[in-house]
RNA sequence: GGUCUCUUAGCUCAGCUGGAUAGAGCAACGGUUUUCUAAACCGUAGGUCGAAGGUUCGAGUCCUUCAGGGACCA
């Protein structure tokens, strides 16, 4: 990057105008601001007490030493203790020249050395997924990419809470008032038929709770005692003792969950390397803990349940293992950790997990430290923040939830709707209308849950549709869609035999090349944070340095034969980052809109 | 009781390891189409960055306290 070697000479430069020695890495260079002149500044302040000039004069002489020994550098400014550096054309032409052909722009080839395994999705199998796992899957799928872009060899994984008492809750429900109901009977997907005796369930349950309230039983006790939560008990006991009739009761209901699950991701493009159901995991998970107390990592206490003490550490202490045995949430994060170190040898082992998880994982990390397992510090928590609605979380329960599958076809059904409206959908063949209005559906909503800063909190409201204009998805498809409409008319062209050094780089054309040449740094940045957002904020400022350009400078009516070309290859490397781009957010550009 | 976290324009969000006059989009108002797609472009208006202290050449950014929201552990 050019930036290192504009550091390095400044580094030297300091080093003879002031005989202070900085090593380049201390040299800290900023884009410049576009309201002044210049594509890079170097911020003098920090060396004024060995310069022992005023700041203005600082950085005069700093610009005039480079201005000798940069080659690149054409000119520089100086505004109080501000550098301001604008790069030669020949700089911007040569990269341009250098890179508008190359496929694989931003990313990094040379192997990082480092196996990462990321882990995301992980639903519970008794209810459809909603808004929240939508934020999760795209934002698990994306990192996934946005690492292997930097270089790291990355694996997906699912991890599927295929077991425990809210399993049996719908399994209860549906063997007592289901009448053998089937989602093919029922007209409904696997997932919501097993959702709606869920919340079948829930609602006798109340019920049972209140008559036994009003038969002047205290609440706390009602809650214990009525029966439909002991019979959901009943069924995780039974289940745990491999009851054929609940075993298979089980199977076939988590089965049609899968089904179902299978159709939401597909829609939503994301896919697994491997699956890990933790009605597999967690007895080795118990086995761990058994270790752990034989090594006494873990004590007992008097009624037979597994502790580890983390006062140490500043938390508490905490429950391993349940007196009659049988294992909590922790129990089998244990048993997994180990089963994916096995399976994939990974140095790093990343969950994408709310961050109402935080605790949890702290907590995870911990045990396995104290346990010296080779993969504690490899374990990271992409702690992510909920999706709220304007009147506060979504709750399954009381039916404030936004399904998953409804908000997806809502989505197509506004993008149809607005490109019919447009009058977009006439130039193109009817075949691929339903696949172009899946896209651009799709690209506002995993734009819209994307370029959200994945640690923070973020709104919905269901009221307000997703928006089409702006800092959206469909923006930028849109953009993508109109540098191919300029790029099916230009005809072939050789640009080896032509030298861009004649033309001009006029205020729009290099903002465009500057905003081009960011996007590796971009890629590393969103790599390092793990963060999508970084590239929907790239990918929009590209976006929108393009549509500047498009309306101050034609590509096809451009008289000058070399300008022509300069802009043609501008625009279509323009046109191959945003692809690019989408592509590690795991949206589709269209050729038309 | 304890721990963590958040608060930036009417709304939804950017703001990189402290740097120039705090930026976008939506909503509001005004303008741009015989010229490569107007899902675009240009402009106007909108801010005590939750509050108060502190650190320093410089704080939305770091520290302390407080207020309000959210989550979690027992």
């Amino acid at each position: 990057m050019i930036q290192d070697l504009l550091k390095h000479q400044i580094a030297a430069a300091i080093k003879h105008l002031y005989q202070i020695d900085l090593l380049d890495h201390q040299i800290v260079i900023e884009n410049t601001k576009p309201e002044f002149e210049g594509d890079f500044t170097y911020v003098v302040f920090s060396i004024l007490k060995q310069s022992k000039k005023s700041p203005e004069q600082t950085a005069q002489e700093i610009g005039e030493y480079l201005k000798i020994n940069f080659s690149h550098l054409a000119d520089f400014n100086v505004i109080k203790g501000f550098l301001n550096i604008s790069l030669s054309k020949q700089f911007w032409f040569e990269f341009l020249n250098n890179t508008y052909a190359n496929k694989d722009y931003g990313f990094v080839f040379t192997h990082s050395g480092q196996k990462i395994l990321v882990e995301y999705s992980s639903p519970n199998t008794n209810k459809p997924l909603h808004l929240g796992h939508i934020r999760n899957n795209l934002l698990g799928y994306s990192v996934a990419q946005i690492l292997k872009a930097n270089g790291h060899q990355v694996n997906t994984c699912n991890l599927v809470n295929d077991r425990g008492i809210h399993i049996c809750k719908s399994m209860y429900a549906w063997m007592q008032f289901g009448n053998g109901e089937t989602p093919e009977s029922a007209g409904l997907k696997g997932d919501h038929l097993v959702g709606k005796y869920y919340v079948a369930f829930d609602k006798k349950y109340k019920q049972e709770i209140a008559a036994l309230v009003a038969n002047g039983m205290p609440a706390e006790e009602a809650e214990k005692k009525a029966p439909a939560i002991i019979a959901a008990q009943q069924l995780l006991l039974k289940w745990e003792a491999n009851d054929k009739e609940t075993v298979d009761n089980w199977k076939l209901m988590n089965g049609w969950v899968y089904d179902g699950f299978a159709v939401t991701y597909k829609k939503l493009g994301v896919q697994f390397d491997k699956y890990y159901y933790e009605s597999n995991t967690y007895i080795l998970g118990k086995d761990i803990v058994q270790q752990g107390l034989a090594t006494e990592t873990f004590f007992k206490k008097e009624d037979g349940s597994v502790w580890i003490d983390l006062t140490n550490d500043g938390l508490d202490q905490k429950l391993l293992l349940r007196g009659d045995g049988t294992s909590v949430y922790i129990t089998q994060d244990i048993g997994t950790a180990e089963l994916k170190y096995k399976d994939f040898d990974c140095e790093r082992s990343v969950y994408v997990v709310g961050n109402e998880q935080d605790y949890h994982f702290k907590v995870l990390q911990l045990i396995c430290k104290r346990m010296h397992k080779p993969y504690a510090e490899g374990i990271y928590h992409l702690s992510y923040g909920m999706v709220e609605l304007p009147h506060g979380r979504m709750k399954s329960r009381e039916g404030t939830v936004v399904d998953a599958d409804d908000l997806i076809d809502e989505m197509i059904a506004t993008a149809t709707a607005t490109t019919i409206e447009l009058g977009k959908a006439n130039g193109i063949p009817e075949g691929e209308l339903n696949h172009l209005y899946e896209t651009i559906g799709m690209g506002a909503l995993k734009y819209y849950l994307l370029k959200v800063d994945p640690k923070k909190k973020m709104m919905f409201n269901p009221e307000e549709s997703i928006d089409f204009q702006g800092n959206t998805g469909p923006f930028i498809q849109y953009t993508h869609a109109r540098i191919k409409s300029i790029l099916r008319n230009t005809g072939e062209i050789d640009f080896t035999q032509f030298d861009f050094n004649q033309t001009n780089l006029s205020k729009p054309e290099r903002a465009l090349l500057f905003t081009i040449y960011q996007y590796p740094q971009a890629i590393f940045d969103a790599g390092k944070d793990m963060s999508p957002g970084v590239i929907c904020n790239y990918a929009y400022d590209l976006a929108k340095a393009f549509n500047h350009f498009y309306h101050e400078c034609s590509v096809l009516k451009e008289e000058n034969l070399e300008q022509r070309n300069f802009r043609i290859q501008l625009v279509n490397l323009t046109a191959h980052i945003i692809k690019s781009s989408f592509g590690l957010l795991g949206i589709e550009v269209p050729e038309k809109m």
